[in-house]
DNA sequence: TAGATTGTTAATCGATTAACAATC
DNA sequence: TAGATTGTTAATCGATTAACAATC
């Protein structure tokens, strides 16, 4: 059974995801077994610290044998909390909220994307999906229990409408916009830093030039 | 002057941007001076890192004053090698291509998106910018002299595609796919992986809950 | 059984924090 | 000058690696 998950380092938390995607990719080959020390080939990790990341949670290998791919994969997956579901709206229903709402792969970890929001109010629904007005923002989140919030707006009012969305009940903001969100108390914030990933490849561009 | 940055480690690159970030942030609402403790309080992290990291490139504060924001800025910009410039393409112009070609942040990092590539041959120019046949991308690379690839085609196809532009010549691969790719010695891969943050969200939402 | 590989403890390594002399 | 704050060394902390007994 697995430990209680507090007190487990980010660093130890953000490898999760990665022993999850190299498990889909075995089970789908037919792969039923594997080793630290294969899975370390696939990661880059060391096989030690597969162990050691993995026994955080449990034992959920065997001696002689190593780990089977799906009993883990499954572990994995309550470990990370896919096997709940999260509705989810889009803020900004630009080209990149767009492309999000319209990615499947994002249904497949448990967030659905029930509605879209913009200022324009004559944008077509995407997929099948609604553009809603942003002045019935904070009633659609309360009406139907919007759990989190995609926010691809621009950089200038990322913040007001992360607030707007939180105060109406949304307990987890997932964030385009180039701008380091911070949410308060009890409210999960995952900034993505596009820019900061660009600049990052412009140090090593230049490195190896 | 600068010390010669090999040899620093990747955890104090990926603060760099964050720097960056702020001190573009102050230069904009004319602050001139901020003193480590200050960028402290907004960037979350230590005041005596803060400073270790600058050190790391050089000695750019001044005892009882801190540093000179625009004058910090500019060094960072030359570590990240903002001062350079990188023809840039985007292969597959589906909504989440199209995105990135209109972004003009990216260009202001250096990062000029010239063309996009896509198996459809139908799509129209993306804010001037013209969409292209697969089949002319390695001559393309080639004449235009392609430093920088965004991909952002479908998981299948995105390893055979990064492969074809890095035998065309580019040396850089920015990767939106969800798969982790592994450039060559010499090429430098930046993976973006939206879903392990999704997964990493989701660890986080459960855990408030 | 013999071989393989885990779970776990101990050792090492690297990153962060603390402290303070130097100095603007 | 006195106060502030850097640059840098030393101390601490946390994360990774090594090692190996347990055991499938």
């Amino acid at each position: 059974m697995p430990k209680n998950a507090r007190g487990i380092s980010e660093t130890v938390i953000r490898r999760m995801p990665v022993y999850h995607r190299y498990l889909k990719e075995l089970i789908e080959d037919g792969v039923e077994r594997v080793s630290s020390k294969e899975l370390s080939g696939l990661t880059g990790f060391s096989a030690s610290q597969i162990r050691q990341d993995l026994n955080n949670f449990g034992g959920f290998g065997q001696q002689g044998y190593g780990y089977n791919t799906k009993a883990l994969k499954d572990q994995i997956d309550k470990i990370l909390g896919i096997d709940k579901s999260y509705k989810s709206i889009v803020i900004g229903a630009g080209r990149l909220g767009q492309a999000i709402a319209r990615y499947n792969g994002f249904r497949d970890s448990g967030f659905n994307v029930i509605s879209l929001f913009d200022i324009k109010d004559d944008i077509d629904d995407i997929s099948g999906i609604k553009v809603r007005k942003m002045e019935d923002l904070e009633k659609y989140i309360r009406d139907e229990g919007v759990d989190v919030a995609i926010i691809t707006v621009p950089r200038e009012v990322c913040e007001d409408v992360a607030k707007r969305a939180i105060d109406a009940g949304v307990r987890g903001i997932w964030n385009f916009a180039p701008y380091d969100l911070k949410g308060p108390e009890g409210i999960v914030v995952e900034n993505i830093r596009l820019n900061d990933s660009l600049l990052t490849l412009s140090y090593f561009m230049k490195e190896i030039s």
